[in-house]
RNA sequence: GGCCGGUUCGUCUAUCGGCUAGGACAGCCCCCUUUCACGGGGCAAAGACGGGUUCGAUUCCCGUACCGGCUACCA
């Protein structure tokens, strides 16, 4: 154990130069701020090797999971299992009003799906139990207590209506959403303007009250992100943010900073969305006195619309027909079911290789890795800074990839499931799937693509393209087939390669050419013009479906 | 509005001061295939703008523009 923690610390950290290159300094500053570098750089050094590599995934279970939140579960994992460190899942249920049922079973089904399993969870255990914010209620209140006596966070006993007041009446043209913060605090109903006695009989009576930061007046608060480098936010600019609600659950921003610690948490990433809110969690590490303790922070990049721009959502998939989130959700109020990925038909291997190509490569012109590859590969520092409009396109050509890489044994339950959906059934150790499988799988982007690719070797077509044939038939390819039907009714062998011989032997005897005749024939076997080799269809139906099919579509170009 | 972040082909991206700016998806053309694909070859397509710094800027700095995020007792 101590071994592994030893090896999982030297391997967060190669080596001094490599931190250096995350934060790459000015080259104009190179001069002045030598000596802070060659200060900073042993602390780090030292910090990240006696700090076991932890990561979280922290979602809140309002409904189905993200492309985005899928993507920043994988730069977890990866990260994690890079340096040999623990990814867990934290569930922030904070917001009761939000909580949506099954979503939290839906968020590990995901990970189950993805290949992304946590080592601790709500429903893996681990050492750090529970899990679940609203289980660790009773360990918020406390550190809001304590800031609020180190005079870091105070009481606010303004209702929701005073709140609506407060704004509208402070709304102007140039400040149209006036926020709670270090100017508007002093005229509102909280223990600064209140005096002590007034304010511990509020408390007394049980008033509602929230606690809130109390942001510095003129400090500038700085932290290095692992992609973005020095990112730099001035006090003033930030509100009062709830750290407590009246209901007595923390906010993310008190219970993101109180679990990360008692979590242990290392390294924590997520979306950009957050970087605004970043100073008043660096204020609350630092005054819960948890300065050293602090994760490294990383803010990912977003993943935009296709079209036009902004965050991608659910209903852009609606809007576009793609999906968006990783499995079929269905919202348990209205019942409606958004597609997912998986039931789109995307192997998981291509949904997680097509995230991680999202923002992030390895520097060569490499796009195609498996879990483990990205493992190895992945560094946080060669993600991209800029948001990425996401392209349906390209991730329904990273899935044509995957299956033609994944072995056929691979395929094969998840072909069958596809067939059974459109209600083919073939039995569990049919033999003929792997071979259809192989035989079609060049030409299949989505799992469903093998039922229209691989249909008619289990079932006859159920209607024939005659409409392709029609134009060039006559009674010489209709004599040619009658005689076929009897040819191969009498082979004793039935194998592609005879098969084709006795049908050009045929076509020759007729003085028709071959390549006039094989239109039909696909069109006979398979119902239209697509398919592999003709005769190796043939071959693969078998002697009666063959002569059949012929004979079928015989009748209906008379 | 304020704050923060971002900006290379239509899209995802490479480039850590030397660029004839590379790759992939999509598009178009050709070859292979007497189907559809796969595969192979090719074409077209980009550094937002303006200033610096430099012998030399896509790359470093500043400004502007544009885009995005945040601005809840939501996360």
């Amino acid at each position: 154990m101590m071994n592994d923690e030893v090896r999982g610390g030297f391997s967060t950290c190669p080596s001094p130069p490599a931190v250096r290159q995350v934060h790459p300094f000015p080259s104009s500053f190179i001069i002045p701020c030598s000596i802070s570098i060659i200060l900073l750089l042993p602390f780090d050094y030292l910090c990240i090797m006696s700090k076991k590599v932890r990561v979280r995934f922290a979602p809140s279970p309002t409904g189905g999971l993200h492309l985005g939140g899928v993507r920043t579960v994988l730069f977890n994992y990866l990260f994690a299992r890079q340096h040999g460190g623990d990814f867990i899942l934290r569930i922030e249920d904070t917001d009761q009003g939000r909580f949506v049922p099954g979503a939290e079973e839906y968020i590990l089904n995901t990970l189950k799906w993805c290949g992304l399993e946590p080592d601790e969870s709500p429903v893996h255990g681990g050492p750090y139990a529970p899990y679940r914010q609203s289980e660790r209620k009773a360990s918020y209140r406390q550190y809001a207590e304590q800031l609020v006596k180190a005079g870091h966070a105070y009481y606010a006993f303004d209702t929701p209506a005073e709140l609506e007041e407060m704004r509208t009446r402070f709304k102007t043209a140039e400040n149209p959403s006036p926020q709670y913060n270090q100017s508007i605090r002093q005229q509102m109903r909280n223990s600064l303007t209140l005096d002590a006695k007034e304010t511990e009989q509020l408390l007394a009576e049980n008033v509602p009250h929230v606690v809130r930061i109390k942001m510095p007046v003129d400090e500038t608060i700085r932290f290095t992100d692992m992609i973005r480098g020095e990112v730099s936010f001035h006090t003033s600019q930030v509100d009062d943010k709830v750290l407590l609600k009246a209901d007595g659950m923390p906010t993310y921003h008190l219970a993101v900073v109180v679990d990360d610690h008692a979590m242990k948490i290392s390294h924590a990433f997520r979306g950009e969305e957050w970087l605004p809110s970043a100073p008043v969690h660096l204020l609350l590490w630092k005054y819960l006195g948890w300065e050293a303790d602090m994760p490294q922070w990383a803010h990912l990049p977003l993943i935009l619309k296709p079209d036009g721009n902004g965050k991608l959502s659910k209903r852009d998939g609606d809007r576009l027909g793609f999906p968006v989130f990783a499995m079929d959700w269905t919202d348990p109020k209205t019942g409606e079911t958004t597609i997912g990925f998986k039931e789109r038909g995307f192997l998981p291997e291509a949904f997680v290789n097509l995230l991680a190509m999202l923002g992030w490569n390895d520097g060569t012109d490499n796009e195609l890795f498996t879990l483990q590859q990205l493992v190895e590969k992945f560094s946080i520092e060669r993600v991209h800074k800029g948001g990425a409009k996401f392209d349906y396109e390209k991730a329904k050509w990273f899935n044509h990839e995957w299956i033609k890489k994944v072995a056929v044994e691979g395929l094969v339950s998840e072909v069958n499931a596809a067939f059974e959906a459109k209600g083919i059934h073939i039995a569990d150790n049919d033999a003929l799937l792997p071979k259809v499988i192989e035989m079609v799988k060049d030409r299949c982007t989505l799992l469903p693509d093998f039922v229209q690719q691989g249909g008619f070797f289990f079932q006859a077509p159920v209607t024939v393209d005659t409409d392709a044939i029609k134009p060039k038939w006559d009674d010489k390819k209709n004599l040619f087939f009658t005689e076929l039907i009897r040819a191969y009714e009498l082979s004793s062998t039935w194998n592609a390669h005879d098969l084709e011989n006795e049908f050009k032997e045929l076509a020759a005897a007729n003085q028709l050419k071959p390549g006039e005749l094989m239109l039909p024939f696909r069109v006979m076997l398979v119902g239209g013009k697509f398919g592999p080799g003709v005769f190796d269809i043939a071959a693969l139906i078998g002697q009666t479906e063959t002569v059949q099919r012929i004979t079928h579509t015989l009748s209906l170009l008379q």
